[in-house]
DNA sequence: ACTTTCTTCAACCGAATGGTTGACCAATCG
DNA sequence: CGATTGGTCAACCATTCGGTTGAAGAAAGT
């Protein structure tokens, strides 16, 4: 398993079951037979899946009787969210700046994408 | 590889040396041999990693002599922060939802977490 | 033309992944 | 208690993954 927790929650929503699952836990909580319901797969794959999630901190599971209720661990998002956001920023800004170098740019229609030899 | 295009985002950033890659890029566009620099894993290893970066659509490679410069394609964070966000938000609402429904609730300061015996 | 530099392709290896089947644990119902 | 229901653990299998080494391509330099 990925040591560090980002690894974790992307590696988890690498696959489209397990995307799938946490769909279908964001209308509301579920257990692993209602869960695995939909697929054609065991209901152990589906078991697996959730440890997945669980290990990435996406899910939780309580007890309630026999029946395990899987919980949606909606925060965790956040974490990918600032990991995206700061990168994304950063190139957008990047862009930014090299339209202004571009438009401050006087003639050279066609700029010398190298060092610029004088 | 991947069918679907989420989860080869979701897959190709799972790796902490291709979201270190994805962060260096967000500076600047640079190439293999310099992408490879900082770590101890050989120069095809860090080309397998752009490979998998490019095949997710988060990297484009031009040519410029023999070099192959790496460049950043931010907009493919969309997809990722779409889906994230349209799970969360739903998440949100369901727990807010819940909010309410406890608030509504009249007595039982301590509401009864299993059935409550009357 | 030969060599050097930057990069990728191909084959291989060990570890992890997603799936299976079969046995097992835990709790409720008869 | 015994049987049933809900879920997990364990062992196994095929595939994928991240890494290696070695060879090959492609563009410049000499």
């Amino acid at each position: 398993m990925a040591a560090d927790p980002l690894s974790r929650v992307f590696s988890a929503l690498a696959d489209p079951t397990r995307r799938d699952i946490v769909a279908r836990l964001s209308v509301g909580d579920a257990t692993v037979n209602e869960l695995a319901a939909p697929y054609d797969v065991t209901v152990q794959a589906v078991s697996k899946h959730l440890k997945v999630l669980e290990d990435a901190g996406l899910v939780s599971r309580s007890r309630e009787a026999q029946r395990r209720p899987v919980h949606l661990e909606a925060n965790v998002f956040d974490l990918m969210t600032k990991w995206i956001e700061r990168y994304r920023r950063q190139a957008e800004e990047r862009y930014r700046r090299l339209d202004d170098v571009l438009a401050a740019m006087p003639d050279a229609t066609t700029p010398p994408p190298e060092g610029s030899p004088s």
